[in-house]
RNA sequence: GGUCCGAUAGCUCAGUCGGUAGAGCAAAUGGCUUUUAACCAUUGGGUCCCAGGUUCGAGUCCUGGUCGGAUCACCA
């Protein structure tokens, strides 16, 4: 296949052309317009970043009196000389400051924002009062070739500046440039600095512009897209966290499986070269890690990827974020005691607190509702009898889920539906297995883990006639698990929470491709998939 | 896979009944030594997603396609 110019891969028009002419004009003025870096430090020498400079107290405090001063201005009107030369002297006697960032505007008269991703810091530069850092040798730039660098820079250039800090006319808290170094170029212009972009397919193809363009976008409907991946990010950590205070430990098992097995699904098949094998990119790992229980792991957790060859929704992406915990010893009540108290923490860790706003609905993780799956289908006070599990199943799925807003525990399922979980002791025909269902989707999956290794055996040759008789989603005999239990395996439970779902609901968004970085898509037709087979060693 | 909706400048979007392709931001040029999304003036910028069709004439109407979104089915 012919190999895309690098033209084909930025188009250019008359505004790559600009900042293209721009770069070179730098390079012959600075020399290496990439240097390899640049050394950031603030006051007390830890205030890397643009946040922790603006964090720190003595830049917070000035900033916060003078927005005090600002309230009790009228429209229009400017804060007192006086507090503002007492304010600039404090800051003065602060020190330098050497902090860099992407230009948030083109550079006008002599301002410009500059950003760490998070918040903005405003530097000004005196036309003939600065200088400009040559990058290829230890020397520095004066007037008037200093004021043709601030010229050439372009809205989303990266630039390091080192000066002191002051506070403007208007109020706001900038850094004075006493010097400036050329960073890096953006070649190709940036988004929208209203809106950002909004075209939800550029958002999701190209992540990092969506990124740039929430950052700076003024106007934006709920959370940027960096905080819905912070948030995500912290509901993850604070899941960790838990988990490990628990006693957890968190373990890695095969993603490439000889196997598809685990969960009902349908598998992504790969081949592995050198072996000569199929190999399926892993469905679930519940298998694995009750193989680790069996093994002596009593409490044990892995969060991370599963694939499933299915179709995509707005619930549904061919890779997922799953955390599966298994806990020796506990039935499906303790499971589902711990779950409810650990997403109650997570949630207060990522939102602040128990109660969310989701597409108009208050969702309060402060209490789960249990209710059984004849009761959930049934009116009040009469339960349903008599139904088929199929029946039961489908008048569930239809009537009810969609229902269930609040988080709530749907017990009792079948047990012919759950083939990996243990029995009740009182209804042999029930498995102790529960879902756990928020604004009417299904966010966790647990149960008591079957341990009885020849009824595991029996359940899976029931899977496989199901199997035979075209379900293809019935699961797969794994004799290995079927050995692993017969070693001796504690009682225990387990579950299985669907991360990104959940993400979903903390950052209300209503499509699973808007909380995972780079969701699913097909190839831009013009980059056409890498041809893989001519690569085959032969 | 079914149904519905969408694609116009780098970005965000208008475009009436089928009659010369528009605005704001961004860009270029000039001005400006403290501006707060948008300083002032001037200028450039279009395969109206693609391919057909109807028409004197199509961004607009019709058919097919591509890509995307919503929704239903399947699924977690």
């Amino acid at each position: 296949m012919s190999i895309p110019s690098f033209e084909d891969i930025i188009e250019p028009n008359d505004q790559t052309a600009a900042r293209a002419e721009h770069l070179e004009k730098l390079r012959e003025l600075v020399g290496n317009v990439y240097p390899n870096k640049f050394s950031r430090s603030a006051l007390s020498g830890d205030e890397d970043t643009v946040t922790a400079l603006k964090q720190w107290d003595a830049v917070a405090s000035i900033e916060a009196e003078m927005a005090d001063v600002k309230s009790k201005l009228g429209e229009g009107e400017r804060p007192p000389a006086e507090v503002k030369d007492d304010m600039n002297e404090r800051l003065r006697a602060l020190g330098t400051v050497r902090i860099a960032g992407r230009l948030t505007t083109p550079p006008r008269g002599n301002f410009v924002h500059l950003t760490d991703g998070i918040s903005k810091l405003q530097v000004y530069c005196k036309k003939g009062a600065f200088s400009v850092v040559r990058n290829d040798i230890q020397d520095l730039l004066d007037f008037p070739d200093s004021w043709t660098v601030w010229q050439l820079l372009d809205h989303g250039d990266f630039i390091g500046v080192e000066g002191y800090l002051f506070v403007t006319n208007t109020g706001e808290v900038s850094v004075h440039i006493e010097k400036l170094q050329f960073l890096a170029k953006a070649l190709l212009p940036m988004p929208d600095k209203m809106h950002g972009i909004e075209d939800p397919e550029i958002k999701q193809r190209r992540r990092y512009v969506d990124l740039i363009g929430s950052s700076l976008a003024v106007e934006h409907d709920g959370l940027t897209t960096r905080e819905v991946f912070e948030r995500r990010a912290k509901l993850i950590s604070s899941i960790r966290r838990y988990l490990e205070d628990h006693g957890y430990i968190e373990v890695e098992t095969p993603m490439l499986t000889p196997k598809a097995t685990g969960a009902a699904a349908k598998p992504f098949k790969t081949h592995h070269n050198a072996l000569d094998i199929d190999l399926y990119a892993r469905i679930a790992p519940e298998l694995y890690l009750k193989r680790l229980v069996v093994g002596g792991f009593e409490k044990v957790y892995e969060l991370n990827r599963n694939f499933r060859n299915e179709g995509i929704s707005y619930k549904h992406n061919p890779e997922f974020t799953m955390l599966e915990f298994y806990c020796a010893y506990m039935d499906v009540n303790g499971m589902m005691d711990f779950c409810e108290k650990m997403l109650q923490e997570s949630v207060q860790k990522a939102t602040g607190g128990l109660v969310i706003e989701y597409e108009g609905n208050k969702i309060d993780f402060s209490n789960f509702r249990r209710i059984s799956m004849a009761e959930a289908v049934s009116e009040p006070g009469a339960i349903a009898t008599g139904l088929s599990d199929s029946d039961l199943l489908e008048k569930f799925e239809n009537d009810v889920e969609h229902t269930l807003i609040q988080p709530t525990f749907i017990v009792d399922f079948p047990k012919s539906i759950s083939p990996l979980s243990k029995a009740s002791p009182e209804n042999p025909q029930i498995a102790e297995r529960f879902e756990l269902f928020i604004n009417g989707m299904e966010v966790a999956n647990g149960f008591s883990e079957l341990n009885d290794p020849k009824e595991q055996y029996d359940r899976f040759v029931d899977q496989m006639a199901q199997r035979e008789k075209g379900d293809e989603e019935a699961m797969v005999l794994d004799e290995d698990y079927v050995r692993a239990l017969s070693y001796g395996m504690p009682p225990a439970a387990g579950i299985g929470i669907g991360i990104d779902r959940l993400t979903m609901l903390l950052t209300n968004k209503h499509s699973i491709r808007d909380v995972i970085l780079f969701p699913h898509m097909r190839p831009e037709k013009q980059f056409a998939t890498e041809d893989t087979d001519s690569t085959e060693e032969s």
